[in-house]
RNA sequence: GCCCGGGUGGCGGAAUUGGCAGACGCACUCGGCUUAAACCCGAGGGUCGCAAGACGUGCGGGUUCAAAUCCCGCCCCGGGCACCA
């Protein structure tokens, strides 16, 4: 029975959405729900427009494993809200001259209808918005709770300063010296700024990855590795000349310690200035340092820079053999890394070889090799015999650290040490469209914490304001707002007029979606309990340092203070990658920007998302240019189509129907579901695909539209289908005469007695290569097999009649005869 | 420089982790349906060869009865870190 019916993609988008609405198949609050609970996250977007293509794979891809889980049975919690704050939204803003506020609870708006009829199965009573003041209340009061224990300080440092946004940058915010953001070279200023004690968390950052180990991406935990950047090695004392205290040093190579000829302190360090100072090279200081920072982070991280320095005419005297050691500043050496400070051993390190060969120092080599490094400006690697170093003569370098740092740990000169690369997170922003740092800066009393009843410090209204970036923050200039009683001492006070990095937002949104209304703490423990950590986080791999750093490091904090009973916020991850079109990421300057909404419009929502998740492997770029939503929508119309030529009533017993389609549908749907379970959805969409097609051959040419096994083919590939093509999947359901939803109608049951095969492909090859297959019961024995293998006319003939030296059977699929 | 990935038909990609390389789809060719076209349905193809067959997963070697898969050396592409002592 075929049907003049058209597939007819903009009617059936208009006949389901209304009554998806009605029926919220998605709703996890339920306290009574009996399904057991599973948290799929993904990372929430941020409302710079409507949706683009990036969106539309990402919700895709979080789409198949949420809504699988559901038909797996579970009680899915499938949240969505908006990282609201930020840059973008105060830049736009400005440009517009509108209110922040407004454009960006417009864009929201607009995304959260384009995710509706995008059939996101997001449940709509758990939406949240950064920027709302009923969530900033909590990056406030987690503020004040990190004040208090003292992970959150104010510090005068220098920092990175991004010139154009007028703002200050956090180190990761920095690529390629420039601001992340905008692309403008970043320079160094020296300002007064919050921070959070992230450093005080690099071990267990470190250590708790051994928790996500093969559920995260590898490449995400290596970058994190690297990020943090552990190191091993020891702190020297070293004494210098004419100054009461020692000062340490941090090096990886305290068994080269002979080898060191002089010793270097970062130029713009505190150090510096003091040994600089009464040396009688004043001056000279002086203008290096002012020299040293006008140059750009750029022009700085080029490693082919020459090295520079200024000798401060004293001397550290080396711990192991007494020797003065001429010190230099440099800008070579990082005042925030280690102690600020280093001991130089030219031969055996490259940049301490290539200053002292510029101010003509000597080299002496402690570690044996071949090559001079004197001669050949290259310092020499790690391992080998010791020379040159009194007891350490003959050791190799692990033995030499261990024995230099036991014979200095004696009196106290040395002992074994960590450092990382990590730095603490600074948090202070120059700018308006934030939360404000809860804090009262009182003359008297210093920083106040604002009380928590008098929580959330609102930000004022930016009437009047000039949110121009100008170096300061807008909100310096909102008297009203500003000006208030000190809550210690009732005297003149401000408030801090700084708003905070809008990391700060996302690195604990996944708890407040646990109650987005909720007005006595960010989240109920108990509730947390319930449903964390996250089960499965989806989200781009740009976030691969940054937001997932950040979360971990919350997450840790709140265990902290036991408001979690987990250490690591998200068990499992899964990186989309981008969509591209020719090769290139998309954007309208290149001219090479596809509008999602020209292509839902064009091919359907369910054909965009098949084309989304069957392009390849979701960790993997989409090259738009490579791939057919035409074809997607061809294949939903052959699959819609069997939907009307099922003839049987529903609720037929399939247990009749025809066995052998039932067999292969059983062992598709079964490998559909390894395939979603491991991620590789394009694997499952070309099993559905498969089903498709022996679902058509078996009307067309098989046991016809009413045979049960038909009906029963069919319901599930519209049960599979539903993960990735909710509308079609709704309309066939309800064409083979159910009710909505499709979403609920649970993953079909597989039969392992049909999935077992009946028969089994067996080769047979000679010599390795492939001379015969046989059918053969997958039961069968091996000296059957192997029977009758030999007796097989085709391996007779490719034999000849030499006799198998060796015979390799592997029942039921592989025989290999070695001829002898 | 250091650390991760990856290289399979004309294209996107499969391959139960050592056991039939190329599933599924795109593009293409042929056939059916049609007055015709589109749609739809069916068939085809890794390369070379008329064929038997040989060769074939970046390149070169190795282990193994058997290698896209494991090992060694190299080449190329993508990503991360990078004056971090």
């Amino acid at each position: 029975m075929s049907d003049a019916v058209e597939y007819d993609v903009e009617a059936i988008q208009n006949r389901w959405l209304p009554v998806w609405d009605e029926i919220a198949p998605f709703r996890s609050g339920d306290p009574d729900d009996p399904r057991p609970p599973k948290y799929v996250l993904d990372m929430f977007p941020y409302p710079s427009g409507d949706l683009h293509m990036g969106h539309a794979e990402a919700y895709a891809l979080g789409d198949v494993i949420a809504r699988y889980w559901v038909q797996q049975g579970f009680n899915v919690m499938h949240p969505i809200g908006w990282d609201a704050f930020g840059l973008p939204a105060e830049n736009a803003a400005i440009r517009r001259g509108v209110n922040p506020k407004t454009w960006t609870y417009e864009n929201i708006a607009q995304q959260r209808e384009s995710m509706r009829r995008y059939a996101c199965s997001f449940d709509w009573d758990r939406t949240l918005n950064t920027c709302d003041p009923e969530y900033y209340h909590w990056n406030q009061w987690l503020f004040l709770k990190m004040f208090e224990r003292g992970l959150a300080y104010r510090k005068d440092s220098s920092v990175n300063w991004c010139p154009n946004d007028q703002t200050v940058l956090a180190n990761e915010q920095v690529v390629n010296g420039r601001c992340e953001r905008c692309d403008a070279v970043v320079t160094k200023k020296k300002l007064t700024q919050w921070y959070l004690r992230i450093t005080d968390y690099a071990e267990r950052l470190l250590d708790d990855m051994a928790q996500l180990e093969g559920k995260w991406p590898d490449k995400v935990l290596t970058m994190q590795r690297n990020w943090i950047g552990r190191s091993t090695g020891a702190e020297v004392q070293f004494a210098i000349e004419g100054r009461d205290e020692p000062v340490t040093v941090y090096t990886t190579r305290p068994d080269t310690l002979y080898g060191a000829t002089f010793f270097v302190v970062a130029v713009d360090s505190d150090l510096a200035a003091e040994l600089a100072a009464g040396s009688g090279v004043e001056q000279e200081f002086a203008d290096y340092l002012a020299e040293v920072s006008k140059i750009s982070e750029i022009d700085r991280l080029s490693a082919e820079r020459p090295k520079t320095g200024v000798f401060l005419q004293r001397y550290a005297i080396n711990p192991v053999n007494g020797e003065r050691l001429p010190v230099y500043a440099s800008d070579y050496v990082l005042a925030d890394y280690g102690t600020g400070a280093i001991m130089a051993v030219p031969a055996h390190d490259q940049r301490d070889l290539d200053f002292a060969r510029t101010f003509d120092i000597p080299v002496r080599v402690v570690v044996e090799s071949d090559e001079d490094p004197s001669v050949t400006g290259v310092a020499t690697g790690d391992d080998g015999p010791h020379v040159n170093s009194g007891p350490l003569d003959g050791l190799n370098t692990p033995d030499a650290v261990a024995r230099v740092i036991e014979m200095l740990a004696e009196d106290g000169r040395a002992k074994a040490a960590v450092n990382y690369r990590l730095r603490d997170w600074l948090i202070s922003r120059q700018r308006y469209w934030g939360t404000p740092i809860p804090i009262i800066h009182c003359p008297t009393c210093g920083e106040v914490p604002v009380p928590e009843d008098e929580l959330p410090v609102q930000l004022p209204s930016p009437e009047g304001l000039d949110l121009q970036p100008k170096g300061t923050s807008p909100l310096g200039a909102a008297e009203e707002w500003l000006n208030v009683r000190c809550p210690r001492c009732d005297g003149p006070a401000q408030r801090d007029s700084d708003t905070m990095d809008t990391f700060v937002d996302s690195s604990w949104y996944f708890l407040r979606f646990l109650d987005p209304q909720r007005t006595d703490a960010p989240f109920d423990p108990e509730a947390a309990k319930r449903w964390l950590p996250v089960d499965q986080y989806v989200g781009g791999v740009t976030h691969a340092i940054l937001h997932l750093l950040y979360a971990r490091f919350f997450t840790k904090v709140l265990h902290d203070m036991g408001m979690v009973d987990f250490t690591e916020p998200f068990s499992s991850l899964l990186n989309q990658g981008m969509v591209v079109m020719d090769g290139s990421a998309m954007s309208k300057s290149r001219g090479n920007l596809v509008r999602l909404s020209d292509e839902l419009a064009e091919h359907g929502v369910d054909a965009v998302r098949l084309t989304m998740v069957f392009a390849g492997p979701p960790e993997d770029d989409i090259d738009w240019a490579d791939v057919s939503p035409s074809a997607s929508v061809r294949f939903l119309t052959r699959a819609w189509r069997l939907s009307g030529d099922v003839t049987s009533e529903p609720g037929v017993d399939p247990v009749g129907g025809d066995i052998a389609l039932r067999r292969v549908i059983h062992r598709l749907i079964h490998d559909a579901q390894l395939a979603v379970e491991s991620f590789r959805f394009n694997v499952a969409v070309a099993k559905v695909m498969e089903m498709v097609n022996a679902v058509r051959k078996a009307i067309d040419s098989g046991p016809g539209g009413d045979d049960p096994a038909v009906r029963e083919a069919v319901e599930a590939v519209a049960v599979l289908l539903s993960l990735v093509a909710p509308y079609t999947a709704e309309d066939m359901w309800a064409r083979l005469g159910h009710e909505p939803s499709v979403a609920l109608a649970g993953w079909p049951a597989v039969d392992p007695e049909l999935v077992k095969a009946q028969t089994v492909t067996c080769v047979v090859q000679v010599a390795g290569k492939v001379k015969a297959r046989l059918e053969v019961d997958p039961q069968i024995g091996e000296d059957d097999l192997q029977a009758a293998a030999l007796a097989d006319q085709a391996i007779v003939a490719a034999l000849g009649g030499v006799e198998p030296r060796r015979v390799i059977v592997r029942a039921p699929k592989l025989v290999n005869i070695v001829p002898g």
